[in-house]
DNA sequence: CGCTGTTTTGACGCGTTTCAAGCGTTGTGG
DNA sequence: CCACAACGCTTGAAACGCGTCAAAACAGCG
């Protein structure tokens, strides 16, 4: 399919969104439009795919594969996230798909000769990178900490970051992104502690939670204080 | 102190490297050496330090500081490693000597004249950026295992591998870069428990331990087993 | 030699994992 | 239409592993 970038939902956030009109307009005829049911792998591990992603809509995880078979998740994509390494490919990182998305793809090489066409893309995906590695580090701080009632803490005040409008004000009301397993995966956690971290979080008067995923902020200065602890 | 990229012990590994001498020479003269004592700091938290720095010689550490004031080791940087984030700036991470170690630093600004002189130099550190990414998510997966004897195998391996000249084959003999404590803040844990895990791995006969710091691997597979496992 | 900082080792308690059961929802087929 | 399986989430009881506290061995250095 091709790209559509005047209705494109991400036009003005995403890499690409430093490119003018007719800049913008070369590229996409070298990508396509890709759309992932929940579930479904975009890179598989193992592959030497030299391909790149911009996602538009919907939610990815990047998780690993461990030697023992153990899957680790190891960052959220939300829309205008970019997902691509140039210079070693996919080797053990796999892509999947959180909930159905949509995906603007690229071959490796298409995006190289776009990024010595136009130097301001280069920058751009520095720029996403960077806080690609950002984001990692920040998680790496969260699963560090010894105390699982802090990691779950800290992990609801990132989704309810992630959820607000606003960047600096978390959401009051959301609904999380993950499963109960994939958050036990990403804090390195079992399913058990963070049901149990949940649930005590609702007790001491921190969060209420509504329906299975619903999770509404009472007092988000006592979360904050819990994630820190 | 002026730069001599000429006698520079990582000229043709670090990111400048893909300029030529001419446009290296003229990078040069933004930049300017700087030695650092072991355990001195280079950017310290809170400061919205707008540089970015080329490591020489010695090794770094990136760490952040948590709410509740601990300190919790994200990265390590070695030579030709480059740090420095452009577009947000340091807020809330630390970057601190290992050793006694010299960098190359550069003014923000000047960094980024330079990427739009010589797009080449977006790309190179483009390249690095990506693959500190990849570092910061391998230690993420090391992290966020549940058994401390994989984790302290895994990180022992992950040193040997550093310590390599060879990509691939891990060093036979190497001396630890970091303190029991540093390790520990590193995967989470306690510094007695990562001592234990150590002469776990030394009477099970995958290492033996020389001197304080000094590591020799015994048996390599049985070391990659336990990481595995 | 005596100091200080790092590492090792021991004993004990607590927190998380493990194993197991129960519940609500969803979807499927008889 | 209902029974039944499948799935995700919660909750409980017991075992193990790591953290905590404490002390001793060791090396570096004044």
């Amino acid at each position: 399919m091709n790209l559509a970038c005047a209705t494109c939902p991400v036009r003005d956030r995403a890499a690409c969104s430093v490119l003018d009109d007719s800049e913008r307009e070369n590229l996409a005829r070298r990508g396509h439009h890709r759309t992932l049911e929940a579930g479904e792998v975009l890179f598989r591990a193992g592959e030497k795919v030299n391909a790149c992603a911009t996602l538009t809509t919907g939610a990815l995880k990047v998780t690993s594969i461990d030697a023992d078979g153990q899957e680790h998740i190891l960052a959220l994509v939300h829309p205008a996230g970019f997902i691509g390494e140039f210079f070693q490919p996919f080797d053990d990182h796999e892509i999947v798909a959180l909930t159905q998305s949509q995906v603007c793809l690229f071959n490796g090489p298409d995006i190289e000769s776009a990024m010595d066409e136009y130097p301001a893309l280069a920058r751009a995906l520095l720029r996403r990178v960077q806080e690609d590695l950002h984001a990692s580090r920040s998680l790496l701080a969260l699963a560090g900490k010894s105390d699982a009632q802090a990691q779950v803490a800290g992990l609801i005040m990132g989704f309810a970051q992630a959820a607000s409008d606003s960047p600096c004000h978390p959401a009051q009301k959301f609904e999380l992104p993950l499963s109960r397993a994939d958050c036990a995966n990403m804090l390195g956690l079992t399913i058990e502690t963070v049901s149990r971290k949940i649930t005590a979080l609702e007790k001491m008067g921190a969060i209420v939670r509504t329906g299975k995923r619903g999770i509404e902020l009472v007092d988000p200065a006592q979360l904050s204080d819990l994630a820190a602890g």
